[in-house]
DNA sequence: CGAGCTGATGGTAGCGCTACCATAAATGAA
DNA sequence: TTCATTTATGGTAGCGCTACCATCAGCTCG
């Protein structure tokens, strides 16, 4: 009696055995039924019924040098935009033999570069990322991956391979030049913890305003404002906004300059914070105060009054990323390197200084809102 | 010539015979470097530098029948709640060698057992599932799995195997007693879609109402009227809330009991909708309606009145599922089958009918709040 | 001083699957 | 018919690692 090691379960030997075929017909049966004849196939799928079958995926990894691993790394699990993200990539995967590996680096490049070292022992079938801010490092990671590699969520000239997503810059800009046509003058910005993404958002901010001649350095308090707040110890390291990131900032940003007539926030939940601060004050929005965010997400429509947004294509960057992705992996053809899902200025009571909106429809649930296309979608 | 399939890569057996060692000493040194002494060990750490030697974990799980993959189960990755529950389960995981895959079964029993089957085909080093509604095939796949299975985000009397979390009966009852304790009478149940866990917030609701002699059916929403305001099509499928929700809910139930006077909202997005509402119908918080949430996202604390909630320690249960996990992979002792983390009711402005917090600190940012612990911590 | 033990190291035979050929049967072209 | 080509199936040798012995030196102990 040989010394087996195995648990128990049945192996692809055993099936084979049962249908009375060879291992390899099985292997092939279960991996493209088109291989088989119908009659084998009949025969094996039974045998697999009976016996309870499960592929190890770990055997099947090794044999083929390549397994079914699709790794995810994302900065945030707690943002609801990479939450989407997500949502978007699972429902793309659908019932695929695919699996997804999700990896939060937590806006740190040397876990970004620890994670992408991990997932590549698993010799994923692929990988997405996010963002084009990768380490030397991790960038020659992604390049010698020998695997489909898509970055979302930005956009670059040069991609490792392929990235879908929007323009930062001109998302921003356009939000810019909505608060400045609704005659706000005195605009701020308002934002937590800079990423790359961010850093977009801003110049396209500054862009607009220099444009029309109202750019002011003091009137935006990114970056630089944020060490000594977080020395206040109000706010825990993990680099994310809070609505009371979004009170705290705005009420520093209006002592430095009280004639601020608006705030455009580099996310929502600053914005919603700052709809709160206003609130507080008792200073009416959008009459005194306009207020935008960034990602529209749900409670921006709901609140009292809806905040306008930049409304991003979350789950379908995520969406589209695997679609490319299993596209490449079946070797047909996938268009462009760079995809531009783009955005839409979401117009709501809270910029809508002009009244331009009243009457457009009832003032009930959902209030209304004024949707313009942006980015070359 | 023999004909090798491999892709180039550095095997065991390369670092082996540059360190001039067996392949076996080397598989030690990597897994326990206390199996080897410091000569050989710096010998092979050597080797494994020079040619960028990284083990691969395919062959390991399948040489081992073990792999270092923890399954997570998750009803959704969108919700706050849970993407906090995964990064207590990340940070948890740490450096260690175990690798999380995250499953997310949308509230749907049918998908769980799918990618509890799915998962089980890596024969998964541990398993962390949310909740104790399994069905009776993911039940039994769960008994079968031959891994430690950890349940989080409730308590039972018969786990699996261990299972963390608190008791929404408790949470939603003590939350309601602080509402009939601060004055309100009339006090509503606002819910979306129903879960397991819901069911409990709304029994403990019940209770607590039911013991004041205050219980009217006709104050809670509770699934009843989700199908009509579903099919309105204001609203997806996906089982999970929003503000706009919130407010229509609010809305409907106000219609059926124009003289409530409280809500205790299921979760803290719809609270935050029902805040909306009662903004834009002018209506006064706390003095003329009260409005708690459950789980104290980070809004609660910055609206405007700040929002009381049951604070739910979900980044705890996520981090201390894994401590368990890792200390029964590693064979120690495990203490309880049953923890409970309890909560905290978190009683704030919106609450505050009675006056009894103002004064108890500048009415700046944050607002102040009283905390109180609950569940058998 | 040999039996028995411990601790470090190595050889070998799997783990369960698939790549790569070989083979056999069916089909088509000449 | 004959030979080339395609289609369906199988045998075998890995994939890279670890479980399971076996070995051997060093050491204790009766």
């Amino acid at each position: 009696m040989s010394k087996r090691r195995t648990d128990g379960r049945p192996t692809i030997a055993d099936v084979a055995a049962r249908a009375g075929v060879g291992s390899i017909t099985v292997s092939r049966a279960l991996r493209d039924a088109s291989l088989v004849s119908d009659v084998l196939r009949e025969k094996i799928d039974a045998a697999v019924r009976e016996l309870g079958y499960v592929p190890n995926l770990s055997a099947r990894a090794l044999a083929s040098t390549r397994s079914d691993v699709v790794g995810v790394l994302v900065p945030s699990l707690t943002q609801h935009i990479f939450a989407d993200v997500l949502r978007g990539i699972y429902d793309g995967i659908g019932k695929t033999r695919l699996n997804i590996q999700v990896g939060n680096t937590r806006y740190d490049l040397d876990e970004e570069d620890r994670l992408l070292a991990e997932l590549l022992r698993y010799k994923p079938a692929g990988l997405i990322v996010s963002g084009i801010d990768q380490s030397p490092a991790g960038r020659a990671m992604l390049e010698r991956a020998n695997c489909p590699v898509i970055q979302i969520m930005d956009l670059s000239d040069d991609p490792v391979n392929k990235i879908i997503g929007f323009s930062h810059h001109d998302a921003a800009k356009a939000m810019t030049q909505h608060l400045i046509e609704s005659g706000y003058r005195r605009i701020g910005f308002l934002s937590g913890w800079m990423n790359s993404r961010s850093k977009g958002r801003l110049s396209g901010y500054v862009e607009a305003l220099e444009e029309a001649g109202l750019f002011d350095p003091a009137l935006t308090n990114a970056a630089g404002d944020l060490g000594a707040l977080a020395a206040r110890g109000s706010w825990d390291k993990h680099q994310y906004s809070t609505p009371v990131m979004g009170r705290e900032l705005l009420a520093d940003l209006w002592r430095r300059a009280p004639d601020m007539d608006a705030v455009f926030c580099n996310n929502d939940v600053l914005a919603l914070g700052a709809l709160f601060e206003c609130h507080a004050r008792g200073i009416s929005v959008p009459g005194d105060f306009g207020i935008a965010g960034f990602n529209d997400e749900d409670f921006m429509e709901a609140a009292s009054p809806a905040l306008s947004s930049v409304r991003t294509h979350r789950w379908k960057v995520g969406h589209d990323a695997v679609v490319a992705l299993r596209r490449q992996l079946d070797g047909e053809p996938d268009g462009e390197r760079v995809v531009d899902v783009g955005f839409d200025i979401v117009k709501r009571a809270s910029t809508d200084r002009l009244g331009l909106l009243s009457g457009m429809g009832e003032a009930d649930i959902p209030q209304p809102a004024a949707v313009v296309g942006g980015g070359t979608v």
